[in-house]
DNA sequence: CCTCCTGGGTTCGTGCAATGAACTGTGCTC
DNA sequence: GAGCACAGTTCATTGCACGAACCCAGGAGG
């Protein structure tokens, strides 16, 4: 049995470092939204239901990492405001999105009907999370993958 | 400017349903260690450094969720104990923590050197996720996405 | 000019939940 | 039959999330 745990180092995996910045209950939420083309604060607020004081504080913290920014934006009749977008940075984290998408279609959808689906804008078809190799395998599962430590030469 | 989010049901969306299943602090973690072929208690509190009540409460969680089973196993000259390991539903989890890791790797690692590589077992090529549709279309990105509404008829 | 309204927050009191330390309990070894 | 190691539970404390209330700036309306 190979204990591949032993010679790691989580002291600063990559896992637990996104999580301190995203993996707070409504990180991800937020930035759900603003894929969706959320960008104002109130916008924010209603659709997740998340408290004020909780939300704004999570924007700026999102700000802060560079995952959102601030941009200034003039409504008609209305004084300057600002919104927030994602950054580069931030819209990178599409795919955790969709990993925790279809995660939640297949085990938690009651009628077996994901809420939404995504398709690809250009030909339609549904769209899928695939871990493939730089050589071009596509991968089934966890279990065709070796995880080899960089930093210490462990085993 | 296309609203996407305007139509759409948040109420039981599946990143919001798996937030609730796996988005507390340590849950995901926990799933790390599992992957890494952690499986008994006390080495997951060695290697998270969570608290025994927390870690407790959340192997628990997971075990009523079906992510991990409870397996009883006997050490020699040691008395009869369980450990944990991820079911089916748990392991179909490895794509949401690559795509946490992968962004890890890119943003927060300092030297730009990932801790953790993860290698295609049979050929030893860096193993990548890819969004692709069915059609076997490869996406660069969230904007190539169309999401499409299953579940109400919205405009 | 004075007031209201709306968007975008901040402040504050409460309560639950995370934390770490201490305690329990069981079966094996000595 | 004492001690030990593993696998937890219990408990007191701390912190953070929550919701309500308040604040502020600028237009609109009278």
């Amino acid at each position: 049995m190979t204990v591949i745990a032993a010679g790691l180092d989580r002291s600063r995996c990559s896992v637990a470092g996104t999580l301190g910045v995203v993996g707070e209950k409504w990180s991800l939420l937020v930035i759900r939204e603003a894929f969706l083309g959320v960008r104002r604060f109130a916008d924010f607020q209603a659709n997740l239901g998340a408290p004020k004081a909780v939300l704004s504080d999570r924007l700026g913290t999102l700000v802060e990492q560079g995952i959102l920014r601030r941009v200034p934006y003039q409504a008609e009749g209305a004084r300057q405001r600002h919104e927030y977008r994602l950054t580069d940075k931030g819209r990178d984290l599409y795919p955790t999105l969709v990993a925790l998408m279809k995660w939640g279609d297949r085990y938690l959808s009651e009628d077996g009907i994901a809420p939404l689906e995504l398709q690809h804008a250009d030909c339609g078809a549904p769209v899928e999370l695939e871990l493939v190799c730089e050589a071009g395998h596509r991968l089934a599962g966890p279990r065709e993958v070796r995880p080899v430590s960089r930093a210490a030469a462990a085993g």
